[in-house]
DNA sequence: AATATGTTGTGAAAGCTTTAACGAAAAACG
DNA sequence: CGTTTTTCGTTAAAGCTTTCACAACATATT
């Protein structure tokens, strides 16, 4: 039984707040509570969870820790994914650099770019530019997962084929672009992103 | 009248869209050619658009630069946003020596850091890191508008609180923390992008 | 042991968004 | 010049998501 999408992109946010009550010590926490802290109604929480079993104990909440635990589980963290990043401009390095995604099990093995005098660089210990001529190669012998997307909105559809055929599973594409593919993309447009804030800015009720 | 929030999602990709279709000469597009360029229905562009005027002839479709145009009014992207960047660590130097930005008439005038070593570094010819300190003072000073908040999820509220004091208008937040502003605020939480994609791997028919 | 308080999980209602359908307008064509 | 083709803008229907409301259970209290 399919699970809503905004169900699916909820499912993070809880998985980060529940990280840090587990930090702040805390054992059990309700849906209201859950809910104040995210600005969201306790009903929603409640009914999201409940597209995947039941978690709670009525008349105490949730256990924290067992939650986050069920919730790794649900979006797949509790395996390293191996992820490549294709494009060493400034968003590809900074992505590749980002220690958040080791800490959330993803693992980036390899960064890719076209440029000769990248390539060869090292962004971290161990974790050097290599040729997108390889991209194929790497993929397929190396088994990666996830694809990080950071090329240019001109280059990226083909990219993306590419990594298609050596059997990427899934693609977090940066480039503002929208994809043809069969396997899943989630898209980051950062401009877009502001494009939405500047919208809301522009119509909020006292800027009017 | 309120726009839907998932139109307004929608109205950057229009944007993206349109802008290469004028670069490809393009004069004329129907939203029927539009949809299948984007994975949309027609109708829906149709009706998205609806929102905000009519901007389309019967029998013949929208005309590229014209349309484009009404979009960069309504997103209000005809007059330059100064934003400014707060947090000099991957994330936030990448975003501001991130050129779509400026392209896309959101300059950034100014990049925060508590860091003694990073403060007074060049990130671009004329863009040097300043002290954390002198954030409100030169907020208010300068009328900055929005702001890309790229510092750890433990002090995030505390520079959103800063930032509200000091008049900004809207924020960027790729902090993992839901924040509590009176003002627009949009989360890009790149590792809950990944978490999304990795249930969506899980999930696909084929791998199931 | 009975009562009070708190909280979940869920079915039904309300609210919102997308899709379909079609009249009206514009151009193309014979 | 009337007919055909194309495509918009809009109304209504379908589909989806959120919220409400409450029974069922859990614990605490007297």
């Amino acid at each position: 039984m399919k699970v809503p999408r905004p169900v699916i992109k909820r499912m993070p946010v809880y998985y980060r707040c529940l990280e840090r009550l587990k930090n702040e010590g805390v054992k059990y926490v309700s849906s209201q509570k859950l809910a104040r802290r995210l600005h969201l109604k306790d009903s929603q929480i409640r009914k999201d969870l409940s597209h995947f079993g039941k978690f709670g104990k009525r008349g105490v909440g949730y256990e924290v820790e067992s939650l986050l635990n069920d919730i790794t589980k649900i979006l797949g963290l509790h395996k390293q994914w191996k992820v490549i990043v294709v494009g060493a401009g400034n968003i590809g390095k900074a992505i590749a650099r980002f220690r958040a995604l080791e800490k959330n099990n993803f693992k980036v093995v390899a960064v890719f770019d076209t440029d000769k005098r990248k390539i060869g660089t090292e962004l971290l210990p161990g974790l050097k530019i290599l040729d997108i001529a390889n991209l194929r190669d790497f993929v397929s012998r190396e088994r990666a997962d996830l694809a990080i997307l950071a090329v240019p909105a001109s280059s990226a559809q083909a990219v993306a084929n590419d990594l298609q055929k050596a059997g990427i599973r899934g693609i977090l594409c940066f480039a503002p672009v929208t994809l043809s593919c069969a396997i899943p993309v989630e898209y980051v447009d950062i401009t877009a992103f502001l494009k939405t804030l500047a919208y809301s800015v522009l119509t909020e009720k006292y800027n009017m």
